[in-house]
DNA sequence: CCAAAGATGCGCT
DNA sequence: GCGCATCTTTGGG
């Protein structure tokens, strides 16, 4: 499990980190996985970020210490995101990528699956299963009322280090309406599972390096 | 209490 | 790329 001050960090340096950490879920016997491909930062000191619109008792957890779950509601499905260091910020989890290893075998990607089905109950491309965010909370099932305001449990959801990414792709955030700072380069995608994100930038149309999206590490 | 607004997802073109 | 279904939360916009 990854220590408590690995999330006391400013959270747009938390977001590239967190690219490659792998999320545990245990549902009744069974430990589900997917690993985080797509991130992206809310400042409070900036207008996308649910804290910048004031404190209600839902964001609470957004001002709570670094490592809070804050998880909210949204055209019918959870987000899932972390609180970092700055109070106010935060970190959403956009898009993951099922993880199979010893621990996590093949009954516990069936299980995701059941957990995520496509609309006409049949399933979806692996690669497709965690690529949103609420398709990740669906497929780990976890939900708004158990889980905004607590942290991790090693007995039920935590989080491991796992696939280090060895280049990283920044751009802009998603769904971000006009006037609300949404040109701000706050979105980071795992380089080696760009096709697991909701959005690979390097397949938009007319993107270019340097201009549309930056690319490191 | 209820209309309106979402840090969406999907299917069709 | 675009329109629409979907559905919980919010606060009176």
């Amino acid at each position: 499990m990854l220590r408590p001050d690995f999330f006391d960090q400013d959270a747009r340096e938390l977001a590239p980190a967190l690219l490659g950490v792998v999320l545990r879920r245990r549902v009744g016997a069974l430990w589900l996985a997917a690993a985080i491909v797509e991130t992206e930062a809310y400042l409070r000191s900036e207008r996308a970020s649910h804290s910048s619109l004031g404190r209600t008792p839902s964001r609470e957890p957004m001002f709570m210490p670094a490592g809070t779950l804050y998880l909210y509601h949204s055209r019918g499905g959870p987000s899932l995101n972390l609180s970092a260091r700055g109070e106010g910020d935060a970190v959403l989890i956009k898009a993951g990528l099922p993880w199979v290893d010893e621990r996590s075998g093949p009954r516990s990607l069936e299980a995701m699956h059941r957990l995520n089905p496509k609309r006409d109950g049949s399933a979806r491309p692996e690669r497709r299963l965690c690529s949103g965010q609420s398709l990740l909370c669906r497929a780990l099932d976890l939900r708004v009322a158990e889980w905004s305001g607590r942290t991790f449990d090693p007995e039920a959801f935590y989080a491991e280090a796992g696939p280090r990414p060895q280049s990283i792709l920044q751009t802009r955030r998603l769904g971000i309406p006009a006037g609300r700072d949404e040109h701000l380069p706050y979105r980071f995608v795992h380089g080696e599972h760009a096709d697991a994100a909701t959005e690979n930038p390097l397949r938009k149309r007319g993107w270019v390096e340097g201009v549309e999206y930056r690319v490191s590490g």
